[in-house]
RNA sequence: GCGCCCGUAGCUCAGUCGGAUAGAGCAUCAGAUUCCUAAUCUGGAGGCCACAGGUUCGAAUCCUGUCGGGCGCACCA
């Protein structure tokens, strides 16, 4: 027990103790099932400093029932020195206060752990590839794939302070039938480049400006070399250049969100190498894929042009999909399904779990692909952990009306408009201020406006605060003093037990990828930090500089020392930055 | 027709792998500024947790059904 543990995780180690000691006294069973337990803060916190179930939870095993069971437990929880009261309350909660030393030590832990406080060993070194973006490269990003990406990025570093071995991957969709329109709406820029006169842009092409300076640039590069060549000539040649420069821009736009991804995985490349093939080979051997005809589309509008043909069909109904699933088109190319599924099965070689963020728009093909990876895990014979995160669409809104976009009349907003409109750590906080599954509305008017509706200022202002109160101390010669933290009373250490939440958070949301919940966690303590300094407005003897006494202010200014660091550290996590002044 | 997600205060949303009297912000009402930034704080009012069944000591939370909103339902990507 050398090593220092968060509060949170102490207790739960004395509670898990004291049941060991239950099962040596044969009260408890051994190796009771503990997984249901829980030692948590009580909603009501007049119920205490923390409260286990423990009692309720395992008074079946123990044939026993919860109030005896907690009776039990609490004498051998009186034993901990830095519990200072129990107390069973209604069904069997034991309900435990904690000396105020313990939290003074949590003030200590906070400032010895500094950016690492909230840090955990939980992930255990495991290796997560969190795939996200993967937006195709066929333009600048825009509005729709921000929250995935945000979502993607503020997991990928949750996981990573929770101790796992996280690979940031972006699925770069370059072998498909939408990257030769592009290389075709690429030559047309650079025909008019060369002076021609190429009319009006063809329906069926992108008609977007920001393939001027591509065509430029391969005018440029290449001089008239393909100016009348047929297609298939300067095809190849345009496609690689026009993925390069639109991932180029997509780069450019995701580092105006402080997103940057370890590893970039091409499908021309996972195509060139042999890769849908093996996996064909792979499946056909375990008897997952065999030759097989499509029943008619049920949808509402069946295709004229359908026909039954007979393909290679990925057995996805055994794993719970709808129907069968064709690998390869009849002209022999991979289907998109076909690619991705050897993407996955090279992405579960290297890692020992995987998380797709998609947007909502594809959750039809969530079945399929988790039935890919079943499937491999199945072959296999080992688990493999895969989540898809179904990030929803984001109604965007201007003064309370809804923003229409269309992407065929190119009124679509990007992602680099809406950076440069609202900052960055608005767009990312804002993200992360709901649940990914559900929907939500970003209202510009709102999220500019820099104050109340807005928690993002709410928590930056909390630190800018703890900043300049530190800045205001100094030029009165007073500096935090850790000897003076002794001093602090209980408005004081009600703010560390907030604080002091932030490791058992951490490890919640990581575990439930769920990053949504730092920030809520983050607006809670900055509310409380806001509370406890408004007291000082009614009586200067609660204000962090307390004339006369610079003994308290020293800890005081300890504690807003601290109380600043989770705060930083928190902000951390979501890619949002802590600043000292507003 | 089928699949997935959602439905909590007037509005926007939290709600800890089922826990004690369901929370916050906005809006609204009543207050606080010779003060370390009031971009803040204190208090009031506001709820059939869409609806109906079920599971159990206990359900906003799990299961079934209904209604409502969103997204999908190609050999496209």
């Amino acid at each position: 027990m050398s090593e220092i543990l968060p509060i949170h995780a102490a207790f739960a180690a004395h509670v898990n103790d004291a049941l060991d000691r239950l099962e040596t006294a044969g009260t408890l069973p051994i190796d009771s099932s503990r997984k249901n337990v829980t030692v948590e803060p009580p909603r009501d916190p007049s119920h205490g400093d923390l409260s286990t179930n423990a009692a309720m939870v395992l008074a079946k095993q123990a044939k026993t029932n919860p109030r005896e069971l907690a009776q039990a437990l609490v004498s051998e929880l009186g034993k901990v020195p830095t519990i200072e009261s129990t107390e069973i309350a209604g069904p069997g909660f034991i309900n435990l206060r904690i000396a105020d030393a313990a939290w003074r030590d949590e003030i200590r832990v906070i400032a010895e752990q500094g950016d690492a406080y909230g840090r955990s060993a939980m992930g255990g070194g495991a290796v997560v590839n969190v795939e996200y973006v993967s937006a195709n490269p066929t333009g600048p990003m825009h509005m729709g794939h921000c929250r995935g990406a945000v979502v993607g990025d503020a997991l990928a570093s949750l996981l990573e302070f929770a101790g796992h071995d996280v690979v940031r991957e972006y699925y770069v969709n370059d072998a498909g039938g939408q990257v030769d329109v592009l290389a075709r709406s690429v030559h047309l820029r650079y025909l008019q480049a060369l002076g021609r006169d190429t009319g009006a842009i063809p329906e069926g092409l992108y008609p977007g400006d920001y393939l001027i300076p591509v065509g430029e640039a391969l005018a440029t590069e290449l001089g008239d070399r393909f100016t009348d060549e047929p297609e298939a000539e300067w095809l190849p040649v345009f496609r690689a250049h026009s993925v390069d420069a639109m991932m180029g821009l997509i780069k450019a736009d995701l580092a105006l969100l402080g997103i940057h991804h370890d590893l970039f995985s091409s499908e021309a490349a996972l195509q060139a190498a042999g890769k849908p093939e093996a996996a064909e080979v792979w499946l056909r051997k375990h008897d997952l894929v065999y030759d097989g005809v499509l029943e008619a589309p049920k949808g509402k509008a069946p295709p004229e042009d359908w026909e039954a043909v007979e393909l290679p069909l990925f057995r996805s109904t055994k794993f719970g999909d709808d129907q069968d699933r064709p690998i390869k088109k009849s002209d022999g190319k991979w289907t998109y399904f076909g690619a991705d599924l050897a993407y996955h099965m090279q992405k579960a070689e290297k890692a020992d779990a995987l998380i797709d963020i998609w947007g909502a728009d594809h959750a039809g093909t969530v079945k399929r692909i988790k039935a890919a990876v079943a499937a491999l895990a199945e072959g296999e014979d080992k688990t493999i952990p895969f989540d898809v995160k179904l990030v929803q669409m984001v109604q965007l809104m201007r003064d309370g009306e809804p923003l229409k976009m269309s992407k065929r009349s190119g009124n679509f907003i990007t992602l680099a408009e809406m950076v440069e409109e609202v900052g960055k750590d608005v767009v990312r906080f804002t993200m992360l201020t709901r649940k990914p599954e559900a929907q939500m509305e970003f209202d510009f008017a709102k999220v500019v406006e820099a104050s109340k509706d807005n928690p993002v200022f709410y928590v930056q202002y909390a630190h800018a605060r703890v900043f300049s109160t530190l800045r205001k101390a100094a030029e009165e010669g007073l500096k935090p003093d850790i000897a003076g933290i002794d001093l602090l009373g209980s408005a004081e250490l009600a703010m560390v037990q907030q604080a002091a939440q932030f490791p058992r958070i951490v490890e919640a949301a990581a575990q439930a990828r769920e990053p949504h919940r730092i920030a809520f966690f983050l607006y809670d303590l900055a509310g409380a930090f806001h509370s406890y300094w408004n007291a000082g407005n009614d009586d200067p003897q609660k204000r962090f500089i307390v004339s006369q006494n610079d003994a308290l202010t020293g800890g005081r200014l300890f504690l807003a020392t601290q109380i600043g660091q989770v705060i930083r550290n928190g902000l951390a996590l979501l890619g949002v930055k802590a600043v000292e002044e507003l």
